[in-house]
DNA sequence: ATGTCGCCTCATAGGCGA
């Protein structure tokens, strides 16, 4: 089973690099995040096979998963704060695994409310995933985490120490879920690799220069990690005109 | 501070978020 993971940055602006990467590369599964509009195109992924659940919203956020087997869903927002309307979460049953795309709050400016937002949002996150855990659920959760994990996850951490998405207290957070038990899927198979990122900023020709982060997660409980085949980041579509700042990040179950 | 995208609107320029 191959389950992958993409923020798309606009599913109006980016369909056609969509349709034609899973045209390409035939995932069973894929999570999208920043969709960017309430409309979402079910019937053009309906003529390529696969199911569709969004949860959607003007402008800004918006998660979707799409699927080739049934999805069961179970939730459409995180728990713990009934004030929170943004979209950003999604959790469902595929094939007996629960599936949760997250488009995790990006927190900048550091010391703001957003910044507060996030780390109230990833203490969220945690309880779910300690639940998960002691329900002893197959569990793949994937999407934009907005966490650097450790320096090497950037290609150069003084360019990156003011901004949100390296800052300890998310990185604490990110170590806490890890503790739970979750395996980071790309990691836990490319030990110690440098340079090895899923997001480039627009300007200053980033991606060309590989002056990237690595944000774009998969976390899986210990029995989804030891069916664990490969973890791949597709470099292909941010290398196509009109990209994402994103590219796909690919996991690969036996 | 800046760069670049994509969204939106008291819209064809500017603000916001990333």
């Amino acid at each position: 089973m191959k389950i992958a993971s993409w923020n798309v940055n606009s599913i109006r602006a980016r369909l056609d690099h969509v349709t034609a990467w899973l045209k390409e590369r035939q995932p069973d599964v894929l999570l999208m995040q920043e969709l960017k509009q309430t409309e979402f195109p079910a019937l053009v992924f309906k003529e390529l096979g696969y199911e569709s659940v969004a949860v959607t919203q003007k402008a800004y956020n918006g998660v979707a998963i799409l699927s080739r087997y049934p999805i069961e869903t179970i939730n459409t927002t995180l728990a713990g704060d009934e004030q929170d309307s943004h979209a950003r979460f999604l959790e469902a049953t595929i094939e007996g695994i629960r599936v949760v795309n997250i488009y995790l709050p990006n927190g900048n400016p550091v010391g703001t409310e957003k910044f507060a937002y996030k780390l109230a949002w990833m203490d969220r996150l945690h309880k779910e995933m300690t639940a998960w855990r002691k329900d002893g659920l197959p569990m793949v959760v994937g999407g934009d985490f907005n966490v650097i994990p450790e320096d090497i996850d950037c290609h150069k951490p003084a360019s990156w120490i003011h901004d949100a998405l390296f800052q300890p207290e998310p990185r604490g957070r990110y170590r806490a879920l890890l503790d739970l038990g979750y395996t980071d899927a790309f990691r836990s198979l490319h030990p110690g690799e440098g340079g090895q990122f899923t997001f480039w900023d627009y300007f200053r020709q980033s991606f060309e220069h590989n002056r990237g982060i690595r944000i774009d997660h998969f976390l899986l409980s210990p029995d989804v990690a030891d069916r664990l085949q490969s973890c791949v980041i597709d470099l292909g579509p941010r290398a196509q005109p009109k990209p994402s700042d994103h590219t796909p990040i690919v996991v690969e179950l036996r």
